[in-house]
RNA sequence: GGAGGGGUGGCAGAGCGGUUGAAUGCGCCGGAUUCGAAAUCCGGUUUGCCCGCGAGGGUAACGGGGGUUCGAAUCCCCCCCCCUCCGCCA
């Protein structure tokens, strides 16, 4: 979120960030409401509080009167009371409106970009910072997923779709093994080699903690919403372990000391892919059920652009380790999603597609979560300041159906099995699945 | 689901209708003392919002919401969470 001072001081500077991201003018318009409605909030709380001043007075005045025994003084005293009370009421109510309009228009606003970001106009436009790996050559014709899976009986669309229709899979044997052993990886590494800490958190959060990472309001779509409310509130399934744990800390103050906060969460995601009707739809590339591996930060701002860096590269080096070719994006205006404020994609190479596809998003969201979670930290430097709102980073490490995927593209021979990373093995059992 | 107990500042713990944002203790930060430290003493130590260049001023918050009142941490109502016991269950 925005803070709506922010936008009433610097309405070009938020307008210009809005053209870049190509948003629609109704967006771009709204700039000029808040900056109407906060200077509305702004007198309507200075009145509110100048007539409370008073009334603290007078209150104060007619304890005094009452033990003095003047009741006449004290009764008149109370009636001028309540004419400022009957004041306060109407202005408290009209506040109350003008706030909640303020906060649902500031929710809307998609980050401020960082200027490192490319300007562009869509996906065309994103830069590739770099490429690893070669994409592997066969002397024979590579197979998709699909066929691999369902030939070497670990994978079954059909009967996935019996259960809950389209977008879902059924992993068998090995398959199921393989995800098992993905997962595990991730978590492994990144808990024993790059530091994180793992947690396990809920797979169904309230809507109020879907809006503190920016799912809410404006992305309710893309979410499975409960149809029954959950402890007395409305409730979706998480699209990602970054909603939970993110809001871990929420309506909390850190403490400087405790930067950066790193964690490393598996859960399954959940994601109505609202509006992809008919894209990807062969296959286990876009399902409405997933296991991810997460990779959450809470950063000092001084230390985030360092933090995106290095959790970046947690995510190359599982993808490094298990010999997967794949290239950096670096996200244009257009295509970068709506809270984060740089973003780098990581794609796999995918032989069946001879194209690479996501496999992980890594995006610093500056201090736009911490806002709409109104999370804190109180910086350690003497004079103990002000508290102020940390960086929250996130990024997947990774998803692990879409690295499956790959693992049985990349690594598929003539026959049809498909040899295991080295690095699963332990996991796995077998050097080769057949 | 049933019965009972409890939610106050970083922690512990008073307050139970009037200048109490909140006693006291601990912790923490300054300072004094000390060769240094411990102990001791003095001072400070929540957060948000509004006005102000600043100094500073105002306002709000004692789990959450609503009510009574001139005035509520203190009274009333609803909800949430935690603890103990019973039931149920993975």
């Amino acid at each position: 979120m925005l803070d709506s001072r922010l936008v009433a001081s610097e309405p070009d500077r938020i307008r210009a960030n809005l053209v870049a991201r190509r948003a629609d003018d109704a967006t771009i318009a709204s700039v000029d409401r808040i900056v109407a409605l906060a200077a509305e909030r702004n007198a309507l709380v200075q009145e509110r509080d100048d007539r409370r001043s008073a009334r603290n007075t007078i209150s104060a005045e007619i304890g005094a009167l009452m033990k003095q025994g003047n009741r006449d003084q004290a009764e008149s005293k109370k009636a001028e009371v309540g004419a400022n009370n009957a004041r306060i009421a109407v202005i408290e109510t009209t506040l109350g409106d003008v706030e909640s309009e303020l906060r649902d228009l500031c929710l809307r606003l998609p980050n401020l970009l960082d200027d490192s970001v490319p300007v562009g106009g869509g996906e065309d436009d994103n830069v590739v910072v770099k490429t690893w790996g070669t994409a592997p050559t066969f002397d024979f014709k590579p197979k998709s997923h699909v066929d691999l899976g369902e030939a070497l009986g670990i994978l079954d669309l059909g009967r996935a779709a019996k259960l809950a229709g389209a977008r879902f899979s059924v992993l068998i044997g090995k398959g199921a093994r393989l995800e098992r052993a993905l997962i595990n990886f991730f978590v492994d590494t990144h808990t024993e080699e790059h530091g994180y800490t793992e947690i396990l958190a809920p797979y169904i959060v309230w809507g109020s903690v879907a809006e503190g990472t920016g799912q809410l309001p404006k992305f309710a779509a893309d979410m499975f919403k409960l149809a029954e409310p959950l402890n007395g509130q409305e409730a979706y399934l998480i699209p990602t372990a970054e909603v939970p744990v993110t809001n871990l800390y929420r309506e909390e103050i850190l403490d400087e000391s405790d930067l950066p906060k790193r964690f490393a969460a598996f859960s399954p995601c959940f994601r109505s892919e609202a509006g992809s009707a008919g894209r990807d739809t062969r296959g286990i590339l876009r399902v409405h059920q997933f296991h991810k591996v997460e990779m959450v930060w809470f950063s000092t701002p001084e230390a985030s652009a360092d933090a995106h860096e290095q959790l970046t590269r947690h995510a190359e080096q599982c993808l490094e380790k298990l010999g997967l070719p794949y290239r950096r994006m670096l996200l244009c205006s257009a295509d970068i999603g709506f809270g984060a404020t740089k973003c780098h994609d990581l794609e796999v190479w995918l032989p069946s597609q001879e194209r690479y596809r996501e496999v992980s998003s890594c995006s610093n969201y500056g201090d736009f979560q911490a806002r709409r979670m109104d999370l804190r930290y109180r910086p350690t430097e003497a004079g103990k300041g002000k508290t102020r709102f940390p960086h929250t980073l996130n990024g997947s490490g990774l998803a692990v159906g879409r690295t499956l995927l790959a693992i049985l593209e990349n690594y598929q021979q003539a026959d049809g099995s498909i040899v295991v990373p080295e690095v699963l093995r332990p996991y796995m059992g077998v050097d080769v699945i057949r």
